[in-house]
DNA sequence: CTCGTTGCAAAAGATTTGCATTATG
DNA sequence: CATAATGCAAATCTTTTGCAACGAG
């Protein structure tokens, strides 16, 4: 836990729901997932909780850049935390597995990238397929 | 053109229909795009192709290698040809506009990562968000 | 000719939206 | 108490699939 989910909503300036407390922890304790994940995770706490209310939580939150969320693989959209401790993202193009690695392996290189293109590169949103330990010497 | 479409289908071992040149041709034209956009591209020439054929040509062209697919910004996926000169996107947040950039330039990135996780990446599917020249300077 | 491919329509999945109700500040 | 957020249901958008007709090899 970072600083507590209600501070955080505090200090970014938007009410306090129990709805964005869920979802901020839920995407704690699961790391990233898919709206449909972080429904199951909230869930465990209040069933009550609609599935539009956390795409409009995640929008929410997204937009104050308290979560952000890449594009894994195929499938759905996937969501995490905005932490102290910003990480990439390597997806398993074989077993789908999602592995996270802290930026600063890549932080040079990220250098070299801006430095070639004047791009400003935001490497939250980085996410990278290919094959993973086991998949590369099963293949 | 890198090679007629019907010669890489060939090549491929696929069936040589007009439906597959006309979206190998299409993304040759318009160098990326999603679905629907490769199918505004397609109906230029024939009008009666069905969305769910271009679907269906992606994937299977997808499967040969002829073409790939990575998931910029927001929307839909988007797919772009496999040619000799491999590139990695880089995709604005703001105003959502797409620039390539040879994979050289992040060649040593991509080993970092690699050597770093056990990773074996695979740079056509890498897309970085991030913020444009012009978006930059405006900000 | 045979079997893979396509068109069409319907299904399935993901995300968004209108509106009445509830709850925060 | 005013206004933003939520729940619910319906709408929208994207992608997939069943099936009959068509076309490549």
């Amino acid at each position: 836990m970072i600083n507590s989910a209600a501070a955080r909503l505090k200090e970014s300036g938007l009410r306090v729901t129990a709805q964005r407390e869920l979802v901020l922890n839920a995407l704690e304790q699961i790391k990233h997932g898919t709206p449909e994940e972080i429904l199951v995770e909230v869930h465990r706490i209040d069933s009550g909780v609609n599935l539009s209310t956390i795409y409009r939580c995640l929008e929410t939150l997204e937009n104050s850049k308290l979560v952000t969320h890449t594009h894994l693989g195929h499938g759905a959209n996937t969501y995490h935390v905005v932490d102290s401790d910003p990480h990439l993202h390597l997806q398993c193009s074989k077993c789908d597995s999602v592995q996270s690695i802290p930026i600063a392996s890549a932080a040079q290189a990220i250098k070299d990238i801006e430095n070639y293109s004047g791009f400003k590169v935001d490497p939250n949103y980085l996410t990278l397929d290919g094959l993973c330990v086991e998949c590369k010497q099963a293949g």
